[in-house]
DNA sequence: CTCCCGTCCGTGAACGTTAACGTGATGGTT
DNA sequence: AACCATCACGTTAACGTTCACGGACGGGAG
């Protein structure tokens, strides 16, 4: 077994091996540039025999461009986020684009660190799912770097968003809630995000008056805002909760204090994750497509960072992208 | 509002304003060098006033270091992954290290291919859940590439490893399981990896001749398996799944063919999800720490990347880490 | 035959940083 | 007084690629 040379194989050596200059050989990969067809596929061939790869660093350093894109979120392992990440990750990977991740736990100090890094980076463009960042942040992010924003309405119309419409999702719930028969409905909102479209869904849906309390959008914090809620309105026999993790919370909450679910006090979720069905009881919740989530995310960037390519500057306005939401019946409601 | 000037400030910038050269720009930054302390606080001064950042793409250039670390793992969704990816980011971050995650749904093409990738975007070190490459592969890569393979035997003494020890976890659920008086175990292993450590203590730790299926390491997966195992060997009253996504598949599988779980027929899983214990009924599984997975991983890798910078070559070998596991007993068995 | 234009390709420079080396000042030793 | 080590900093070159030019060549129009 011979030991790796591990010297470095540069445009240069293809140039030679090819008997062109260096720029031909780019011209010959980028496309870029007038080149024939014979002298390409000659140059292409070296470089397969050559096993030669363009160095990122290189490129980079003209191009300012290397090839990533980066992902803003809370929190990896809250299980909401890896199925977006999936969709993103295979919409990349099929523009050629990497990922890098950041976790943020929806600090605002984390969340602008995250992008300062991307944006040094040299990534191409930012997928952010913002939670605590003002709409200014955001703006003047996207002046330096083509952003499209997740799960929150656009803070400028310069800037591009892809959003679930739990609006419509939340507001289905209270319906089906309401048709079946619950008189007091509560709910369990997330102490994230700057939108609240949950919440005003259901503000608007439900009774006047009914009842809204804000928790982390976890298992405890779902548990900690059920104790809260019921404690203090006995009389609610249904909850909405922010997101599956807070649904699951409140069960255990429920359980707790002795009350059947969904018999003594319905509850719902949002996001339908992987589990949801396998629940004790299954969980209603509503669904969305979390990867074609990720997806559009990605084509919707793409789309955005071409367009700043040509046109510097006074970039267009891309159209809000809204996902559909259903509401999936199971047994805790 | 003023426009952005946009225009890169560069370390001759700082150097300018600070009134020395760069390198010593450069020394104030990096600490490598001779750098008198009063000049260090001017030169920072002055970095922090102009808000300089060093250009990735330059600093790669002549270091070769891209201050990232690449991640290579089946698929983020898998709930199992998101939480040792966030131990991943979190020590990563503390290193001051990026982290790309490649997905490869477990196929040797795309595990080849994303550490190839990695290695060209001048990652620092590879994080590996390899499931279909070889071991001849991976020291190729090791070769090129500080590695640190997880869940996985070392593939040569130079590699360093940190694992789940599932063996003893897989012995422990058996041990269980005879202690309930199950005589018939029979094993769902997932169609993945090449050590097969679960499978393997299975073997040792059952009956002789205790049935094993494989399947993919999903629900459906373990749905399919459970139902093929329990067709072919109706005297099986305990099954041990390859990870708790199969076990979910087979009580689903259980119920179709009415029998009641753990009552007829009791499951125990392994990784114990995030919402293992909200199951129906709740699973009783195999814990690890998967965060602390994450962390060890990095700090695994970083103190390889710190050995190979100094002993190029011959690297000597780390002491392959097992993190333990234990049985979480809940309602499934 | 000359001119011009399009096609194809090469040459020099530049991107921003760090490694390697060089230089002057300072202070202590012989 | 001469020397040398050490400190603190500056100068030059190099990393590998693409961009902006410019030149050679061939063919068609005048």
């Amino acid at each position: 077994m011979e030991v790796e040379p591990s010297v470095r194989v540069t445009i240069d050596d293809v140039a030679r091996a090819a008997g062109v200059s260096r720029q031909t050989v780019s011209r010959a990969m980028n496309g870029k540039g007038e080149i024939s067809a014979a002298t390409r596929r000659r140059v292409l061939a070296t470089i397969e025999e050559l096993e030669y790869r363009p160095s990122v660093f290189a490129r980079g350093m003209r191009t300012r461009r290397a090839g990533t894109l980066g992902v803003i979120l809370s929190d990896i392992a809250n299980p909401f986020f890896p199925a977006v990440a999936r969709g993103v990750f295979d919409a990349a990977a099929a523009h050629g684009f990497s990922v890098v991740v950041h976790n943020t736990d929806a600090h605002a100090g984390r969340e602008s660190a995250a992008a300062r890094e991307i944006l040094e980076g040299g990534a191409e463009g930012v997928i952010g799912f913002f939670e605590a960042l003002g709409d200014e942040e955001l703006v003047a992010l996207h002046r330096r770097l083509p952003l499209v924003v997740a799960d929150r309405r656009a803070p400028a119309p310069t800037v591009a968003s892809v959003s679930s419409d739990f609006a419509t999702g939340t507001r289905l719930a209270v319906e089906h809630l309401h048709a079946r028969g619950h008189r007091h409905l509560g709910m369990l909102d997330g102490a994230v995000g700057v939108d609240h479209v949950r919440r005003h869904a259901f503000a608007a849906a439900a009774a006047p008056g009914s009842p809204i309390v804000t928790g982390p959008p976890t298992i405890t914090g779902g548990a900690a805002a059920a104790a809260q809620l019921l404690g203090e309105h006995p009389e609610v026999t249904a909850l909405v909760a922010f997101n599956d993790l807070m649904a699951v919370g409140a069960i255990r909450a429920l359980r707790e204090r002795g009350r059947r679910v969904p018999d003594d006090c319905a509850v719902v979720g949002h996001d339908d994750l992987t589990l949801a069905a396998d629940l004790d009881p299954p969980l209603t919740t509503v669904h969305t497509d979390k990867y074609e989530l990720g997806r559009t995310l990605v084509e919707t960037l793409d789309a955005v960072v071409r367009a700043r390519r040509d046109d510097t500057g006074a970039t267009p306005a891309p159209e809000p992208r809204l996902l559909p939401a259903t509401l999936v019946v199971r047994g805790s409601a």
